[in-house]
DNA sequence: CTATGAAAATGACCGTGGTCAATTTAGTCT
DNA sequence: AGACTAAATTGACCACGGTCATTTTCATAG
């Protein structure tokens, strides 16, 4: 063995848990995440069923990876963008972001349960993703500046929790996207600029 | 009939949904919200499986009602008391509610998924209470006078997001009692009383 | 009282997530 | 190469939420 720290994982296994994945990605683009089924993916990636619970602990495991990994992708899009200039572009830079969580009921479920992190030992890619946001909002914070009384690092957690709020009332029928946006702006107008 | 406009419903259709109900809260007594199955309701009530769906459109629904008439009772007494005079008080106030509402990650989840009314025509008992609890945030805003530079509602609004967002933090492992209570206080003490 | 139609209740059945003892395969030692 | 061990895979099986055609019960009319 060349790495006697290394615990063995065979390459075998690492082509069967890419095979997974790629068959779910796959499923999810012709259909949608809330119609995934457990069987079709592994009938897909031509593995057997119990080969799916070797490699995610359950259904909901294999979710947070897809859906953590487009929520990274977004953020760093939305981090590599200039720091919005007022709270209107602020909104505007969440656009992506607030697209692909309200696209179904079900995505917003999956990262709202995952979005505090179950376990100290075990943060998944949501709660990361969660403190990246959090961090960015800091940072935004930071060099605008707003409320300079308080620590960027707090201003950042509030933004997200107005963020969460704004879209947790948009799956209310009578609230609209246009709705939504302008909520959200007169939350982060309250929060960042009191008069 | 005695009045035309009633549609007609049996008062034993009445009783059986009441022995449903009954049988749910002795069984979630005896162990827990997530614990609870279906089957053993209906065997605890005496009925059959179908029944039970009659009377309730899924598992999800009866949650909903028990679990939004415990949140009104812990409202109700909430907003019997005085209004807090400070913001430490304010936390002390929704500890009964935080206590509930933190006593199972699966009861959290639940709330969470109801917070925002589903539809229009459809707001179920949960979505109900959260706008009661926003009202007596506003209320409390009103009184303070807490950041008379916005809407009370908008006030009563931040609350809630912010009482949910230290909520869903707590999940996370490193995060006690004691740290959620401390989170609270101070985002409270930043969206209320900005420098 | 009996007939009738609608409301209520029934339980066999199904879909789907998840388990696990048994089997196959890969890497290693002699 | 053959033997040996542990990782990886398999698929029959189970648990549990949810459905629906059929049957039972109730209220009312004649």
């Amino acid at each position: 063995m060349t790495n006697p720290m290394t615990k063995p994982i065979q390459k075998r296994a690492l082509a069967t848990r890419d095979k997974l994945l790629t068959a779910a990605k796959y499923l999810i683009s012709k259909e949608s995440f809330e119609a995934l089924r457990v069987e079709d993916v592994v009938r897909a990636a031509g593995v057997a069923k119990g080969t799916f619970f070797a490699h995610f602990k359950d259904k909901d495991a294999l979710m947070e990876q897809i859906i953590g990994a487009r929520m990274a992708d977004l953020i760093a899009e939305t981090a590599d963008a200039q720091t919005p200039k007022d709270i209107r572009e602020m909104v505007e830079r969440l656009l992506p972001l607030i697209h692909f969580m309200t696209s179904e009921r079900y995505v917003f479920d999956v990262i709202i349960r995952h979005s505090g992190a179950a376990a100290i030992s075990d943060i998944g890619p949501i709660a990361t993703q969660f403190d990246e946001q959090i961090a960015l909002f800091a940072r935004w914070a930071r060099e605008a500046p707003y409320r300079p009384d308080i620590a960027p690092e707090l201003v950042g957690e509030g933004i997200s929790a107005f963020f969460i709020q704004a879209i947790a009332l948009n799956f209310c029928a009578l609230n609209s996207r246009q709705a939504l946006e302008s909520r959200l702006e007169s939350y982060l107008d309250a929060w960042l600029c009191p008069k």
